[in-house]
DNA sequence: GTTTGCATGTAAACGGTTACATGATTGG
DNA sequence: CCAATCATGTAACCGTTTACATGCAAAC
C-alpha cells in the first residue's frame, strides 16, 4: 500500500490534514501493518491534489502554517475502491529479530535474552495498543482486522514465553 | 535488514554463489521474514568483495557464465556479528490486506469473501513452507526461529477460519 | 528551561525493484 | 514447443527515509 492509497483511505473516514493523517495511521488501528512519514504524505496529497482525488481548503492560523484540510472527492473514492479491487500484492513481514534469531548461534548467550526481552516487551506494547484501539467502537471490518492482528501477535508472545526458558536450558545443556 | 547482511548471513552457513543465495532466501527458514532480489544481490555481492567481507573464487563454465563461488572472510563474520548485535531495527508488517479489511465496507460483499479466500489460501501455503523447511535437521536456534512464525500463522488462520462465517452472518444480517 | 505538540514543506540520499540483455539445457 | 532452471549483470526508475528549515505555545 502506498501513501498515496493511505492516504485516500484515511480520507474516506473523515477530512484531515497532513499532519493528522500522519497521527491517525500511527494511532489505533492502522498500525502495525501501515506507515507513513511526512516526507511521504505531503507530496502524495499534493499529487492526489493534482490527479482529482482530493480537494483541499486552505485555514490561516496565526503564527504557524495555514491548516490545509483536505477532503476526498468522488473521483478519490473511485480510485480508492479501484485500488482495494485489484490483485492485492503479498504481505511483507520483515523481521530483524527473527533473521538474527536464525544466526543466534553466533551470538553471546546474554545478548540473546536481552533481545528476546526486549522484542517480547515490544510486542506486549504492541498488542496492549491494539486492544486499546479496539476497546473504542468500531465497525464490524475494523474489529475483525484489529482481531487478526491481535491473534497473530498474542500467538507469537505466547511461542516466546513458552519457549524462552527451554531454549536456555537447551543451550546450557549443549554448552556442558 | 539490508540484502549485505543477508548475504553474509547465508555465506556463514555454506558458499554460494549469488544463484544460489537468492535460492536459499526463497526456500526453507528464511522465507517469511527477509527478501532478495537478483538486482540487489549481485551489487551487494560486488560491494562485500570491494570491503574483504567475502572473498570470490571463479568456475568456469562452457555455455553459461562463470560461477562465481563466494566465501565469507574473518572480517566477513566479524562484520556479520557486529550488525546483529547494535540494537535491531523493528519488525514492519505490512498487509495490504488487513488494510483492504479496514474498508471493506466499501467493497462488494462478494470481492470481500474473494479476498478471504485467497488470503487463507495463501497462509496455508506459507505455513505449510514453515513446516516442510522445519522437518529438515535444523538447529535448535533456527527451530525457535520458524516455530516463532509457525505459531503466527497458525493463529491468523484460526481467526481467519472462525470469524469468516460469522462475518458473512452478520453482513448478511445488517443488509436487512 | 527543555521537551512536546502543532504545522508545512523541500532536497538529497538510499535501498531496492523491474526490466532488459544473453543463452544453453532439461523437463513437461 | 514452451516453460523453467541455471547464471551474471546493468540501468533506469521508484517510493521512501532522513535531515533540514521555520517557529510559536503549552506543558512538565
Amino acid at each position: 500500500m502506498d501513501v498515496r492509497t493511505i492516504c485516500l483511505g484515511i480520507l474516506t473516514r473523515a477530512d484531515a490534514t497532513g499532519y493528522e493523517i500522519k497521527k491517525r495511521v500511527e494511532e489505533g488501528g492502522y498500525r502495525p501493518f501501515v506507515e507513513a512519514s511526512f516526507g511521504a504524505i505531503y507530496p502524495a496529497l499534493n499529487k492526489l491534489t493534482k490527479d482529482r482525488f482530493v480537494s483541499v481548503r486552505a485555514e490561516a492560523q496565526e503564527k504557524r502554517p495555514d491548516r490545509k484540510i483536505y477532503s476526498i472527492t468522488e473521483a478519490g473514492r473511485r480510485a480508492f475502491v479501484a485500488s482495494l479491487m485489484k490483485p492485492l500484492t503479498e504481505d511483507r513481514h520483515r523481521s530483524p529479530f527473527a533473521f538474527a534469531m536464525l544466526f543466534a548461534d553466533l551470538l553471546p548467550e546474554q545478548h540473546i535474552a536481552q533481545m528476546l526481552d526486549a522484542y517480547i516487551a515490544h510486542t506486549e506494547q504492541a498488542l496492549a495498543q491494539l486492544q486499546q484501539a479496539d476497546a473504542k467502537p468500531k465497525s464490524q471490518r475494523e474489529h475483525f482486522a484489529n482481531g487478526m492482528s491481535q491473534a497473530a501477535y498474542a500467538a507469537t508472545l505466547e511461542y516466546l514465553r513458552s519457549h524462552r526458558l527451554n531454549g536456555e536450558t537447551r543451550t546450557a545443556e549443549a554448552a556442558e
